[in-house]
RNA sequence: GGCCCCGUUGUGUAGCGGCCUAGCACGCCGCCCUCUCAAGGCGGUAGCGCGGGUUCGAAUCCCGUCGGGGCUACCA
């Protein structure tokens, strides 16, 4: 059996959406699996609608997800180029040869004719193209030219049932005669996604198509040009075929790039990870095995077939989603996710630097000393701010939020006071000490419940509801910042 | 309308004729733990779309039906 070639070809328009994206990674996969080649290919043909912003941006969604290829543009390949805009001469020659062996031909119908001449012989006028130009003389298409039309190129369409062996749906059969001939270059020339597609395909040596379940009903057609081709020693054979589920939004719906959660850059925004997004996207259709759902990249590539993958659409769940990037991060040795925090604390204003590498000091150790305390605590990077903010800011720059004040008891001041007391006089500030001193001060003297009595000092130190442990939370502080914090809001009473 | 695909708890899946009084995970609910919130532990909730077959036996095979989706461009 010969190696296994697949290829990713996406269009730069707009921004990278997690369903392409997963169409990506399976393909990845697949080829790491096999020990195949992937290719990457820009299909940059409709030039309304492409972009070079959008192009850049799929290079990014490509390597953040660590999603490698060995052929494609940048990096080149011995079928290049790998940007379909820069093939035109390949196309035109591929064309010549459909034409010259009499695979395609020149059609001047308009699209209100088909439809006339459907109406006339009582046809549903919706069938599609009727084959009319399908035999025109020499005469015939001089008449045509005189009159100033300008033809475009249809495939003929064989009239025999059409089957495919897909890897994921296995047999599916199309009968003959439903598919009309159909367009491969416009009257202007240039050709169509229907042609140049399969024609790439056929000249980078593809042999696996793995691609969406949109594109399950254009195979037949895409069939009759590659065996066209394989007539014509243009391709080597017609290759395997797997049509994979949509990812679908909420409902039934295909999530759509209007969605905030379609485009990638927003989780990533968020604060996933790239292996725990990876991990969530391959769970789309695919699952390592009856117990099991977390799993790394390289468990991905040892464990995927595309046989494997289910047929039936799959909803993105953000929920799962993040308890499965919240595994990841919890996987993560502390020092790790801690370099990972830094760029959302930098973004937030609470580093000096995006780059671990270049934070004071003080930033280094308390954030070293900080991560323990959180990593269970979250489920995205993004929660880093909220979460350890305070840690990084003088006493003066605490904000109480709204909700943490609302929520002190009315024995605020006395609990402060007492607490204020208790820790002055400490010389053992560790988190033992702390909650031994206030502890037997605050609940057993004064008969607080301990819920109620460290709240307050909570919302003192971090100026919120939720935060890391309190007393671990006062020793990275330091004494006397916990003391000033704690006198701060005593004083705002 | 035509052609094609799909159909297991709310969600993602395991299941490939008997191991299924249907497993796992997320979600949700409750309890435990507990300085908040998590994490962790324990327990609970909810499903084979429907109807016929085939078979000793069906979530698994067949037919029909209903429902959902895709395609039907001189877009990709």
């Amino acid at each position: 059996m010969s190696k296994v070639r697949v290829r990713f070809s996406p269009s730069p328009t707009g921004l990278p959406h997690v369903g392409m994206v997963r169409t990506a990674l399976f393909n990845w996969a697949y080829a790491r699996h096999t020990g195949g080649d992937m290719v990457f290919r820009i299909e940059d043909t409709d030039a309304e609608r492409d972009s070079q912003e959008s192009y850049e941006m799929l290079l990014d969604a490509m390597s953040w997800m660590g999603i490698d290829y060995d052929e494609g543009p940048e990096i080149g390949g011995p079928y290049g180029p790998y940007r379909q805009s820069q093939r035109h001469d390949l196309h035109a020659q591929v064309v010549a040869k459909l034409v010259e062996g009499g695979y395609a031909y020149e059609s001047f119908s308009t699209p209100d004719e088909i439809e006339a001449r459907h109406r006339a012989a009582g046809r549903d006028p919706k069938l599609g193209y009727d084959g009319f130009d399908r035999s025109l003389t020499e005469e015939q298409k001089a008449a045509f030219r005189a009159e100033g039309r300008e033809p475009v190129l249809r495939m003929r369409m064989p009239d025999e049932d059409i089957t495919i062996e897909d890897l994921i749906r296995g047999t599916v059969t199309f009968p003959a005669g439903t598919v009309p001939d159909y367009v491969i270059v416009r009257a202007n020339g240039i050709p169509l996604y229907t042609l140049v597609n399969p024609v790439d395909d056929a000249l980078m040596k593809i042999t696996h198509v793995l691609r969406g379940e949109d594109l399950l009903s254009s195979t037949p057609r895409q069939i009759v040009l590659w065996r066209a081709m394989v007539e014509l020693g243009i391709a080597d054979a017609v290759p395997s075929y797997a049509h994979m589920p949509m990812v679908l939004g909420e409902g039934t719906k295909k999530l759509s790039k209007r969605d905030p959660e379609s485009n990638l850059f927003h989780h990533r925004d968020r604060g996933f990870l790239p292996e725990g997004l990876l991990n969530y996207l391959a769970l789309l259709g695919w699952s390592i095995g009856p117990d099991r759902d977390v799993f790394s990249p390289a468990d991905l590539v040892a464990a995927f077939d595309i046989a494997d993958v289910n047929p039936n659409p799959a909803r993105f769940d953000l929920k799962k989603a993040e308890a499965i990037n919240a595994e990841h991060m919890r996987a993560l040795p502390v020092g790790d996710l801690a370099a990972r925090v830094v760029p959302y604390l930098h973004a937030a204003g609470f580093l000096s630097s995006d780059s671990a590498q270049s934070l004071t000091p003080h930033e280094e150790q308390t954030l070293a000393e900080a991560m323990p305390l959180v990593q269970t605590r979250m489920n995205l990077l993004g929660e880093a701010p909220g979460m350890l903010g305070f840690l990084f800011i003088g006493a003066s720059e605490v904000v109480v939020e709204d909700a943490a004040r609302a929520k002190l008891p009315d024995n605020a001041a006395d609990v402060l006071d007492a607490a204020i007391a208790v820790l002055e006089g400490l010389t053992d500030f560790s988190p033992a000490a702390q909650q031994e001193a206030l502890t037997a001060k605050l609940v057993e003297e004064m008969g607080i419940k301990p819920r109620f009595a460290f709240g307050p000092l909570r919302v003192a130190v971090t100026g919120r509801l939720v935060s890391p442990p309190l007393f671990e939370s006062m020793e990275i502080l330091g004494q006397d910042e916990s003391l000033t914090r704690l006198r701060n809001l005593r004083a705002s009473l």
